[in-house]
RNA sequence: GGUCCCUUCGUCUAGCCUGGUCCAGGACGCCAGGUUUUCAUCCUGGCAACACGGGUUCAAAUCCCGUAGGGAUCACCA
């Protein structure tokens, strides 16, 4: 007898996007077959006819493609319709279009008496004693007297998931079944089919799950919860449109995505990240999610915690999986993502910071356009860029008009700097911006000398000069490297910037 | 409520199977210093946990029993 290769499956049900702990168990499942040379199958668990939808199954794939989970046997990522084109041997890969297969396999089963018709659905029998041993959580066992009789096709014709999965698991020769701990419980209906229609029983894996940091199961209805409590505080009562659903959304009826977005865009809300493609927007790599979920609920045996996807295949194993749910925490995440876009070379960080921008933050188009400009701009961003999406907000002022620049002589820094002493740092800034004029060529690293001398030869500390330059240009004390910042500024804008903000006080 | 499962620093966890090397190690965060013209990065140090109660044993985070707390499931959803 030949022995099989190694084969897992992910097999996601396409009624949304993929959310952090589908991605986990992807990922795990993805890492255990690429450990063993084996197989990875990727199966679209479609048998809810009412709530599967086509923009799920193409956004999951796509997630997934993003996170670098490729498979073997499975929908053709890269075709216009994975439905119609998929890769593998023993598909299709969609249940719902694997019925005849199913309903052969529960006729045989009525046929045999092990399942009989119950109001047009078809129910199997549960009655006997049920023993299995999971990777993860060791012996499970139920009597037969706490198993009830279930339905294995719906009265819509269509197979209910613990049918399907069960006989498709066989079919592919999928040896070992990597999921969610709530089919923990499932598996004992799994077992009892297997064993009904004469197939060998698979390993079962388990994981536990990923909780919010409050305790609650992590789900995408954490997005609507999150706007449903701001749009009470900000006494929301209309959303424009359709007020019956909105109030029905405020009262938990729903959880519609258009309310939840409306009111964050209203409200300007931070929704929690759930989704795969959520922190894909938020500008976290895929290299730190994996790292970070993989960590969530497995680790390699000893301290250490980051790694690449290499490390995760050659270290992976079922034994080292925990028992005990997790909370999701995103600031171990950012840190983990803060150590990755370090860790990334130059050219790739500006390919990436380049594609954020443009797909979310027109306002830098401009900028991007400008290659001497944009370079600088990275060198000063990717040191202190926690995600990519934050780098927008932390170089916002190089991209703001000039007038949008706001200089407020109540703020701290402004006052410590411009304003003390007479206005001594305005002076010093006024002097300084006579001899910046001068400076041609205009750099950075000019600029910069240039503050160094100018503060030299008067023995003042550079910061005299450069805090009221970054207020000038920024209206804080927060920007880059002074040499980097010039680059990115340019001579004209920090010219014009520098006599805005003297005529704004000197007026005063 | 029935059934199944889980319980080490605030959080993720190592250690538990094969009791002593653990007055419990690492990471994130936090606190205090240092580097830096600002911010961030970076460096050093510090605070911080075996859920509780019994038992077994010379010895228990580790084994056993119980209690409490948490999660999952009990759908013609997956």
């Amino acid at each position: 007898m030949t022995t099989l290769p190694i084969t897992t499956r992910f097999a996601p049900s396409p009624t949304g996007a993929l959310h952090v702990g589908g991605a986990r168990t992807a990922l795990f499942a993805w890492a255990y077959a690429k450990q063993h040379g084996g197989k990875f199958i990727i199966r679209i668990e479609d048998t809810d006819q009412k709530r599967s939808s086509p923009q799920s199954t193409k956004g999951i794939l796509q997630d997934l493609q993003w996170l670098g989970l490729n498979w073997d046997q499975g929908p053709n990522p890269d075709a216009t319709d994975p439905y119609a084109d998929q890769i593998g041997e023993q598909g299709p890969y969609f249940q719902s279009q694997r019925l005849d297969i199913y309903n052969k396999h529960i006729n045989t089963l009525v046929e045999q008496g092990l399942a009989y018709e119950d109001d047009g659905a078809i129910r199997f029998r549960m009655d006997k004693d049920i023993a299995f041993t999971d990777a993860v959580y060791g012996d499970i066992k139920f009597a037969a007297a706490d198993l009830e009789d279930f339905v294995i096709r719906k009265a819509d014709g269509f197979p209910t998931f613990h049918l399907a999965v069960v006989v498709d698991d066989a079919l592919m020769n999928v040896t070992h079944v990597i999921r969610g701990q709530e089919h923990l419980i499932n598996t004992s209906k799994h077992v009892a089919l297997l064993d009904a229609l004469g197939f060998a029983h698979p390993t079962y894996a388990h994981t536990p799950s990923i909780m919010n940091p409050d305790g609650s199961k992590m789900s995408k209805r954490d997005k609507a919860k999150v706007a449903r409590k701001a749009a009470k505080e900000a006494k929301l009562t209309s959303m424009g449109g359709d007020d019956d659903a909105f109030t029905e959304f405020l009262d938990k009826k729903n959880d519609d995505m258009k309310f939840t977005l409306a009111i964050a865009r209203l409200l300007e809300l931070e929704l929690p990240e759930i989704n795969v493609s959520d922190f894909r927007d938020s500008g976290y790599l895929p290299a730190a999610l994996l790292n970070y979920i993989a960590l969530l609920g497995w680790n390699p045996g000893d301290d250490i915690e980051q790694f690449d996807m290499a490390f995760l295949v050659e270290k992976f194993g079922l034994g080292r999986i925990g028992k005990s749910n997790s909370k999701f925490d995103r600031t171990k995440l950012r840190s983990f993502n803060t150590d990755a876009i370090g860790n990334l070379d130059s050219e790739t960080f500006s390919k990436l910071l380049r594609k954020q921008l443009s797909d979310h933050h027109p306002q830098y188009n401009n900028l991007i356009e400008d290659s001497t400009r944009f370079a600088a701009f990275c060198a000063a961003y990717q040191p202190r860029a926690h995600t990519l999406d934050e780098v927008a907000t932390l170089g916002h002022f190089f991209v703001a008009d000039n007038d949008a620049i706001v200089y407020n002589e109540n703020d701290k820094a402004t006052k410590k700097n411009l304003l003390k002493n007479e206005g001594k740092g305005l002076k010093t800034l006024a002097e300084f911006a006579v001899e910046l004029a001068k400076l041609e060529p205009w750099s950075g690293e000019a600029g910069h000398d240039l503050i160094k001398n100018y503060c030299d030869a008067r023995e003042m500390n550079m910061g005299q000069v450069a805090q009221p330059l970054r207020i000038a240009l920024s209206g804080t004390t927060v920007t880059p490297d002074m040499a980097l910042t010039l680059d990115i500024m340019g001579k004209s804008d920090t010219l014009k910037r520098i006599e805005r903000c003297l005529s704004t006080f000197q007026s005063q």
